[in-house]
DNA sequence: GAAGCATTAATA
DNA sequence: ATTAATGCTTCT
């Protein structure tokens, strides 16, 4: 009787495909992979049964080419999670299996370690003495050293012993090359450097933590530290603890620009090997990481949103810093969120997590308020730092220079003539947000996209920062012909040059995508920065990240108002986030940072609440606002995105999802809301009309239970022929 | 009538 | 996703 088994390939198909083994096969494992034809290619598919009967003839089946693996690629919980991850998200499995292994496993290679070639005595050289090499010190002293044990190419090369004398001594006989497994060294807890004393907040933080953060349960702790107020210092006592009992730690981060400092502060604190997952490396490196972090031989890895998916063999902490950050959302193909999957991991592998941040989501906050996470805060800056003093500015009925009002001009002033830095934050690049025409209004617009074009001025080009589209600055109208075509917005291109005129004696630096194009430029102007090279910072988004800037004494924001009254309910939620991080910035020590925001609508209550009493206040509200709206996370929600070139077709495609939705629904009491089809914010995007369609519910699981039913049926809708559907399961952004 | 490009169907 | 099969247009 031949053995069928059952496949998840990397294709988008929700469908398994059954297979037949041959006689001399071995019966691979649920979780293993294997090779098969697959139409008139070969994949490599996983294997999700192995015990079945096909669901087609059995002679209509083909047959596995090869068996690749003898074991399962991934422990047993973790494919759990990544079972649930499929399900839960609604996407098929084999794309969720290749997302989550490294790109040598996907291609079907064995996951072996690359070997190392060790040095060792022969049985010629075994015999020979020490001494019968006295003509040649050199290598007399290599051979001393390979006597008391064999040695890898590294060690001989760290030890500063010549490939020379490598060579004489093979060549002699007396030495032997063996290409074998690499060997890790056990680790425990040990630290190098002593922990750094704690203030009251962070002992009592570490305290809490240190309580039950090795009891193999998953506990939440959600780490609210104001910039500045010591959180990795926390990480790191709580890292010791659980090193110390033998088991490993995996630290999410949102970029890995990020990491360098952090991966550092690891390194000098931990005997422990450090493991960095991170885009820059080859196949081999990464597939070679994650064999260590599998079989116990890392301590501690480090990596982004992805590296949740990493096989570790004992896991006994999960850290995941700047927890509100949106990258760990994946916002295409497979939209997983890093931060959900982290919780569902710990509650599956039964390991403590530590979500982070000076500006929580407030989706933690309310798991926090229901008593699902532990809430702990620390408040001060640790050591002297001060805190920074707020202010708005009121743009209305205000001149404006460039963007820039006189009253914050003057601050600026005073704050450079104190011989500070200025940064100031706008989030829109280029020279101006758009061209018009001053006679009949025409406006620079993408041909393919539903927005306007913006002006870079350096590149003397019209962009679509949507669909990337470029043009050079036409000099006429290109509909009545007029030579008067003025410029709308201003950008981080524009304020630099009215900066530098308005500020000859202070060097000013811009600091976005366009002027970073080049590898490691962001890092030299960061360094010219911190070397005080320049007085005056101009930059988007990019500036409001991560690094530190300990002579900047004045932040402000130029221009959120167009958060504030923004069609997605988030957009308040992230200003107050950007804003906090981005004071974060400023001032230390003895220098006291100040942050001004300009704004038309200084009466709003969110920037009222912000401002007079901090990030906590605002949530406070914003959550409470959220409750009375039922919106998340008092609500759950999942979107259908449609894009056709033929505007029609994409509406029409979520107009029949939508009927289908509804026909599955029990009509009397509807328990989820569908809204639309209607048109995506950005209505057309290089060139394909967008439609979407919401779903909203009080609850996870009738919303959950509805897609379930109803996705099989979409699967083969005709009207998707002309357009194509995706499903986004608590979607992030509505763009 | 063949070549070239777009559309459709199928993948076990 | 990828590919083979099919349909349709165009050019020699």
């Amino acid at each position: 009787m031949p053995t069928f088994i059952r496949i998840a390939l990397p294709v988008p198909l929700r469908r398994k495909y059954d297979y037949v083994l041959a006689p001399e096969q071995p019966l691979p494992p649920v979780g293993s992979r294997v090779r098969v034809p697959f139409g008139s290619r070969e994949m490599v598919g996983f294997v999700t049964a192995n015990d079945i009967t096909p669901e087609i003839e059995a002679s209509q089946l083909r047959e596995v080419i090869t068996v690749s693996d003898s074991e399962p690629l991934w422990p047993e919980p973790l494919w759990k999670l990544l079972l649930w991850a499929a399900s839960y998200y609604h996407h098929p499995l084999g794309e969720v299996l290749v997302h989550a292994a490294p790109i040598a496993i996907k291609q079907g290679e064995p996951p072996n370690y690359t070997l190392v070639r060790r040095y060792h005595l022969s049985s010629e050289g075994e015999a020979a003495e020490v001494a019968s090499l006295q003509r040649a010190k050199k290598q007399q002293q290599l051979f001393a050293a390979l006597k008391r044990g064999p040695m890898s190419a590294a060690a001989i090369r760290q030890q500063e012993f010549s490939s020379a004398a490598l060579k004489a001594l093979q060549d002699k006989g007396l030495v032997e090359a063996q290409d074998c497994k690499p060997s890790f060294k056990p680790w425990g807890g040990e630290l190098c450097e002593q922990p750094h004393a704690l203030n009251k907040e962070q002992a009592v933080a570490v305290g809490a933590i240190l309580g039950s953060v090795n009891d193999a349960k998953a506990n939440v702790w959600l780490l609210e530290g104001v910039t500045g107020s010591g959180k990795t210092e926390v990480y790191l006592q709580v890292m010791a603890e659980v090193l110390a009992a033998g088991k490993q730690v995996l630290v999410l981060v949102p970029e890995i620009g990020l990491t360098p400092q952090t991966v550092a502060r690891f390194r000098n604190r931990f005997q422990a090997p450090v493991v960095v997952l991170h885009s820059g490396l080859s196949d081999q490196e990464r597939l070679q990481g994650w064999l260590q972090a599998r079989d116990g031989h890392a301590g501690i890895v480090l990596g982004t949103r992805s590296a949740i998916f990493t096989p570790m063999k004992n896991l006994g902490l999960l850290i995941l810093d700047e927890e509100h950050d949106s990258s760990f959302k994946q916002q295409e193909g497979f939209r997983y969120n890093a931060r959900d999957l982290a919780i569902k991991r710990a509650h599956l592998e039964g390991f403590g997590v530590i979500l982070g941040s000076a500006t929580p989501s407030l989706e933690s906050l309310a798991n926090a308020r229901s008593k699902r996470y532990a809430h702990l805060t620390l408040g001060k800056r640790a050591g002297s730092a001060l805190p920074v003093k707020s202010g708005v500015i009121d743009l209305k009925s205000q001149r404006l220079h460039n963007g820039l009002s006189d009253q914050l001009l003057t601050v600026m002033q005073k704050h450079l003539d104190a011989g500070n830095q200025v940064l100031l934050f706008l989030n829109r690049r280029g020279f101006a947000s758009a061209l018009l025409c001053h006679e009949c209004g025409w406006i620079s617009d993408c041909h393919r996209c539903q927005a306007n074009m913006t002006v870079h001025q350096q590149s003397h080009t019209l962009q679509c920062h949507h669909c990337g589209a470029q043009r050079r600055i036409p000099r006429q109208c290109q509909s009545c012909g007029s030579t008067q075509l003025i410029t709308r917005g201003i950008g981080t291109e524009q304020l630099e040059q009215a900066i530098q005129e308005r500020f000859p004696n202070y060097p000013a630096i811009r600091i976005d995508r366009d002027s970073t194009r080049k590898k490691g430029q962001l890092e030299d102007y960061l360094e010219a920065v911190a070397r005080g090279d320049y007085r005056i910072l101009i930059g988007t988004q990019m500036l409001a990240k991560g690094h530190h800037f300990p002579d900047v004494t004045l932040v402000s924001l130029l221009d959120v108002d167009g958060a504030l009254f923004s069609a997605d309910f988030r957009a308040a939620e992230r200003i107050a986030q950007l804003y906090v991080q981005v004071s974060g910035r400023a001032g230390r020590a003895s220098k006291k940072g100040s942050v001004l925001l300009q704004t038309h609508h200084p009466e709003h209550p969110l920037i009222q609440e912000l401002i007079q009493n901090g990030y906590k206040d605002f949530a406070q509200s914003a959550l409470l606002e959220r409750e009375q709206a039922m919106l998340p996370p008092y609500a759950a929600m999942a979107l259908f995105r449609a894009e056709a070139i033929d505007k029609p077709a994409a509406e029409a495609l979520l107009q029949v999802i939508s009927d289908k939705l509804h026909a599955s629904m029990s009509s009397e009491i509807p328990e989820v809301t569908v809204i639309g089809p209607m048109p995506a914010p950005l209505a057309r995007r290089a060139g394909r009309f967008r439609y979407q369609l919401l779903l909203h519910a009080a609850a996870r699981a009738p919303l959950h239970g509805l897609l379930q039913q109803c996705l099989p049926e979409l699967e083969n809708l005709a009207e998707a022929r002309k357009a194509r559907w995706t499903l986004d399961i608590d979607p992030q952004e509505f763009i």
